[in-house]
DNA sequence: CTCTAGGGCTAGGGTTCC
DNA sequence: TGGAACCCTAGCCCTAGA
């Protein structure tokens, strides 16, 4: 968290520009380690960079119309929460009726916040690829086989 | 209209309160998608929620005069023009009094240090549970009752 | 493995309305 | 005059893809 947010001087702004007129867009790594720009941007990274300009061009283009009624205004995402099951108009046989008493264990676990699996998708996928030889039966064997490969991992 | 200016009820304030006593200030996000407060919660963002707890902080501070603290903290590198700025900070050279002044609130949260504690394991079950009626269901079923109850988290 | 492109999120300053 | 609710956007992180 040594992060205050490092706003940009008009000079990294200048050495960005300029780095991006003799490299070209897109070649972050190589105006950051230029030695002719290093000297201002040498405590920003080429996504420092990338982010930067971004910004920088987004301004530039064209302010398109303006017209918010400022009086008035359409406001989208009244809720589009509360209920989640059971919104798709996919057939969702049964459902076996009161269904949401999930008998959750939810031993432990509770904070379940900020970064989450990124590759869990490969992991039940790979469950799945292993198990689905028989018509994919016995589910629970899919959750067994994924928790027995969480030995590296201690999350999840 | 739908909203004018919707004004925060103690209700929701209170799940505020507790979703920052859960998951930490700044996961508004978080907080919001969380099951256990998105029901108070459902029609607020997480901006939303960062603006009122900016607002009840301030004023729920105290009523003490002075207290015009800000969360100023250390910033190295102010200059960027000419060649590398000293790479020693000569902060305290003779060692006393500490340096750590995070005054960063950080509220307790004890226990659940641990980072990404995903429930995952329960959204698994549950689609299980609710597929698991006509006999071993297709295994991509269950992939496909989970994503489509993806409408919260945007990663997995 | 390195690097870029793009999405997502937060902090903070502004703005509007009462 | 000031506060509450809301808007805007810079900066940064994360991940997929080349």
């Amino acid at each position: 968290m040594g992060n205050p947010k490092q706003k940009w001087t008009s000079e990294e702004e200048e050495a960005l520009r300029a780095g991006v007129a003799k490299h070209g867009t897109g070649k972050w790594k190589n105006i950051q380690r230029d030695p002719e720009f290093n000297p201002y941007l040498y405590s920003r990274s080429n996504i420092d960079l990338k982010d930067k300009w971004r910004n920088m061009t987004v301004s530039a283009g064209s302010q398109s119309v303006k017209d918010k009624s400022r009086t008035l205004k359409a406001r989208p995402n009244p809720d589009a929460a509360a209920h989640v099951a059971a919104s798709t108009p996919l057939s969702n046989p049964h459902s076996s009726a009161a269904a949401d008493d999930v008998v959750f264990d939810d031993s432990s676990e509770a904070a379940a916040d900020s970064k989450t699996a990124p590759k869990y998708n490969a992991m039940i996928f790979e469950a799945i690829s292993a198990l689905n030889e028989p018509n994919g039966a016995d589910t629970s064997a899919i959750i067994s086989y994924i928790e027995r490969r969480q030995e590296l991992p201690q999350n999840f």
